[in-house]
Parts: structure tokens; C-alpha cells; sequence
DNA sequence: GTGCTATGTTGACGCTGTCAAGATAACATC
DNA sequence: GATGTTATCTTGACAGCGTCAACATAGCAC
């Protein structure tokens, strides 16, 4: 079925991204030429242009895969308990383990390249945005919602904490300050801060 | 001093990194290419090689600048007070106001681009660490020490409360999530995340 | 078989960062 | 003031990039 030699590649819409996901995680966005992907699967440099439009194309296809593997672990989320600070630690870890696995494909999937640069395929959004959109059901539903003290609203918890997580992703991965050592100590501290926005009376003697 | 037509520019160091932040602020480091640059300048291409060893040692350069500017906002910081609670929230919303007065820099100073993917000046390091410890310094000092209850440790404070700052910021500037109307809410309960892990038996009636 | 369409090819263009080699100006020293 | 050294600026060149245009081939429907 992939014979080499023969014109036509079979499916090179499937190859391309396998190859691409591997010299993102190898290289970075930075590493990850239309070109040189070609060259890996075995193919002209103006081949891809076939199958994606664009190289932001790929590179939307690319990050879609990301946000649907993160919205799994949004739906394992479990919040739901008298006390919700065992489930939003595991949360909390397994978001970070997200991000330091493939520390690229989290930078792609949340960068400039993209969002800012690029332009976002309709079909990225939707699922980048049904993502969130989870994120914040869960903490409503799940019981934190209950723990609230009135006139907090759910989505801001959900905003601030989520960018709480999603800073200390991004100071972690692009090398800044954080201490890879640091990281379970800092995530737990992460923790006590969200947690302290959702039960503040119940944290007094 | 400045005439055209003259075969040296005269100070063609400080006019590059001018026209550079210029560029940077329009056009996002994307926009920014040497080429161009010394074009605006009125130099030829490589003029700039006898400046800046690299294109990576002019942007280390421009974001060290941002730095110090940052540095600075950290200065004004005031959190000594019976309640923290204003001081602090001038400064997230000083923070903020710095990150999208001009997000570029901002992009730059905290982005891959120099941290990852480039390599970060010593001169660069030096003070974007300064500035960090300075943050430390001030909530260690500035009465937030007294205010915590034992065993949380300054520093995690601040690698958590930095990171929440910078989460929101990126999420905000990269354009993910965040309405740019949402961010006086969104900013306020980031503070009162802050605020709840500094003093928890305070907020109990 | 014929023709349409999907897929793959080479050639070319303009853009980029950067090196090498040569030109020019400024400045220090005699 | 002449001379040599150094800082600065120049053109030329190279490899890499994304992408468009024009052309070639294979597969599939009729």
C-alpha cells in the first residue's frame, strides 16, 4: 500500500500530520518547515498544498488534535465531592503533565502563532472554544458552583483560574523562572489559590 | 549632526533600536526583520551586524528596555498597609495596563522567541531576574510576610500570583478567550484570588 | 476508451538572516 | 600634516522559507 516510487502517495493528508506532530515535538513551530515535511514523507516541497491550504492550516489541524486530547481530560475531570480539593489537585496535575508531555504542541495550541499571527480555522475555534466552554460547566455543575459565595460568578472563577494554570504553563515551558523542581510545590500553591477564591468561610477554625 | 547622504549615520545603535521598538509596537516581532529595519534607518542590509552581533541580540536588547520599564512599575508597588487590598490592585491593574499598552513588548519580553527558541542575553537574564526578585522582595517586606499564615512560603506566592498576572495577560493579548471588556472583572478576581490565599482568616465575618 | 478531477511535479518569485570581501571615514600616533 | 589602525558601512552571495503558476500523471466515472 505505500510502496516507494510510485506518484501518487496514498494518504499523504495523514502522513503529513503524523510527520508534523513529530518535528513539532522535535523541533518547535520554529523547526517545522512545509518543506522539510515534504522532503519526511517522501514528497515534492508544493505537494502539501493539496491537502491544507496553508502551512496555518496545518498548523490549525495540528492544534485541533491538542485541544480534542485536553478536552478529554476536562471531561475525566471530577469535582464533585464535600471536598472538591482532591479532584481540583488531580485536575490541576494532570493539566500541567498536559502541558510539560509536549511542551510544543501546548505552544502551539495557545500561542501567538495562531491566534495572533495566523488566522484560526473556524473549526480550531469551535473546539478550542467548546474546551473552555467544559472547563467552566464542570466547575458550575460539579458542585463548585454550590461552594460559591453569592455574587461570584463561575466563569470568572473559571477565567482567573485557568489563567492561573495556563501562566505557570507558559513561565514553566519558555524557560522563564520556574524551577522544574519547583513545579508540584507551585502547583499546590496553585491550588490553595483557587481554593481559596471558592470556600473562603471554610477555611476558618 | 544628522544629515543625509553621509556615509556614517552617527549613532546608527540607539536609531536602531528606536526605529525597532517603533516596528515592534506596529508590527509584532513577526513584522520585524533587520532588513527591513535598516531600510527605515536609511542604512544598508547588514549595517546593523556592526551593532548587534545577531537579530536575537537587537530583540534581547529591545526587551531588556521593557524590563527596566517594568522594573520600575515594580517599584511603585506599594503593599505595606493594615489591608493590601488597594495597593495590590493598583498594581495587578498597573500590570496589565503595561501588558496591553503595548503587547508586543510584551509578547517579546516574556514570549519563546528570546526564552526558547533564541538565546537570552546574560545583560537580559540579569534584569528580567532583578525584576522578579524585586516582586518577591516587595511582598516579602512589604507587610504581605506578616500576613501570611505559617508555612506558606513568600516565594510560592509570588510564582503563583505572577503567574495568574501573566496568564491572564497572555490569554488576553494572544487573543484566546478573554473579552478585552471582561478584564476589569477578570483583574478584580484575580486580586481576590491573591488576596484569599495572603489572608484567609481575615475575610471571615 | 474518454474525459474529469485529484494529486503530484518543477520552476520561479520575493522575502528572510547572515557571511565574506571590499570601501570609506574617523581617530591616534608619529 | 602624513600614516596606520580601527570602526563603520557597502555590495555580493548563499541557503532557507512560503507560495503561486504551469504542467504531468494517475484514478475514477461515464
Amino acid at each position: 500500500m505505500t510502496q516507494p516510487g510510485r506518484y501518487h502517495h496514498g494518504d499523504l493528508h495523514a502522513a503529513l500530520l503524523r510527520e508534523a506532530a513529530v518535528l513539532l515535538r522535535e523541533q518547535g513551530v520554529e523547526g517545522l518547515s512545509l518543506r522539510r515535511l515534504a522532503e519526511r514523507a517522501g514528497v515534492s516541497r508544493t505537494a502539501p498544498y493539496h491537502h491544507f491550504t496553508d502551512k496555518n492550516a496545518l498548523l490549525c489541524a495540528l492544534a485541533e488534535d491538542g485541544f480534542r486530547r485536553l478536552d478529554r481530560l476536562m471531561e475525566e475531570a471530577d469535582f464533585r465531592a464535600d471536598d472538591p480539593e482532591p479532584g481540583l489537585r488531580r485536575f490541576v496535575r494532570g493539566y500541567l503533565r498536559f502541558a510539560c508531555d509536549d511542551p510544543e504542541q501546548y505552544e502551539l495550541m495557545f500561542g501567538r502563532t495562531l491566534w495572533k499571527t495566523g488566522r484560526p480555522t473556524e473549526s480550531l475555534t469551535r473546539v478550542a472554544h467548546g474546551c473552555f466552554r467544559r472547563y467552566v460547566d464542570k466547575l458550575e455543575a460539579d458542585g463548585i458552583g454550590a461552594h460559591l459565595p453569592g455574587g461570584t460568578d463561575a466563569l470568572r472563577v473559571a477565567q482567573a483560574s485557568w489563567a492561573t494554570l495556563h501562566g505557570l504553563c507558559r513561565l514553566l515551558l519558555d524557560g522563564i523562572y520556574v524551577d522544574r523542581q519547583d513545579m508540584e510545590a507551585v502547583s499546590d500553591q496553585a491550588v490553595v489559590l483557587m481554593l481559596a477564591a471558592v470556600r473562603p468561610a471554610e477555611r476558618t477554625p
